[in-house]
DNA sequence: GTTGAACTTAAAGTTAACTTTAAATTTAAC
DNA sequence: GTTAAATTTAAAGTTAACTTTAAGTTCAAC
């Protein structure tokens, strides 16, 4: 199939195939003759397990050490690394999202009390708030 | 104070206050008459706000409409929405956040039983990983 | 009044994952 | 053989929140 079909069949633009090839994400790749991709049906698949991974958060650049690729066997110590660090990224950011919501879930409490109250929140009353959900010593900044 | 004062105090760079300022989260301050940077305790308590919003996840550009400025009063609605989609948009990389940790998970252990029985997972084994913990119609993606 | 640290500016660089552009070429249908 | 849609390339643009650079200026201590 051409470049055209398989970014319809994958949901995925040309532009960003063309992008995954020219970083090695996508080898091997037939021209025709006049120099036009044409793709099989394990590039579609590929292109699944590309986005598949992406979407569990990995960065591009780790996905070609966890997919097998027809020149190299898979890392498995690599793969483990990889994984592990990703699960340790996750949740270090859920603990970090939980800390935004419940600070952000008593400060909208607060300011509603305050402007029915008729005022406004005092600087003070916010960094109280920040206090109270203080990040733990190694602070958890925002990723992803 | 001078602006590395401030810096040290802050826990902020110099060149990330400038760029605050360049932005227009910290107006008026004072120059000397050779025309460095002049602040006092206010421009602090300001910088430690920002910080404490940016932590809990807001955008720069959405932070002057949360702060009382010295010019013009709160828009009580505005800060509402903003805070409000602020707390939708934790809730969704909540959901997504947690799918990736069980779709990691069970990756993980495909893999490792694939591994001691000394194969690997096949292309169709991932894509019904993916499958499992595909998202919800609405295709919430990775933001943040 | 000298000196060295701290400060000033505007502009360019950084990162990731694309997207857009422009101009030329290929393809496929007719 | 014509034509319009699809494709090709390299290079530049996009986004957010900074950081870095370079070259010049000011500050504060002595």
């Amino acid at each position: 199939m051409r470049i055209g079909e398989l970014a319809a069949q994958s949901q995925t633009p040309a532009s960003t195939i063309r992008y995954y090839e020219q970083q090695g994400l996508l080898s091997g790749v037939q021209r025709t003759a006049g120099g036009s991709r044409r793709y099989d049906g394990s590039a579609l698949l590929r292109l699944q397990m590309i986005r598949s991974l992406q979407n569990m958060g990995f960065a591009l650049g780790d996905i070609p050490a966890l997919l097998r690729d027809e020149q190299k066997a898979v890392d498995h110590e690599r793969v483990m690394t990889t994984l592990n660090g990703r699960l340790e990224d996750i949740d270090t950011l859920l603990a970090s999202l939980q800390r935004q919501r419940d600070q952000l879930h008593a400060l909208r409490c607060l300011l509603e009390s305050s402007w029915e109250a008729g005022h406004c929140l005092s600087d003070e009353q916010i960094l109280a708030l920040r206090d109270q959900y203080l990040q733990p010593p190694d602070s958890a900044g925002n990723q992803d």
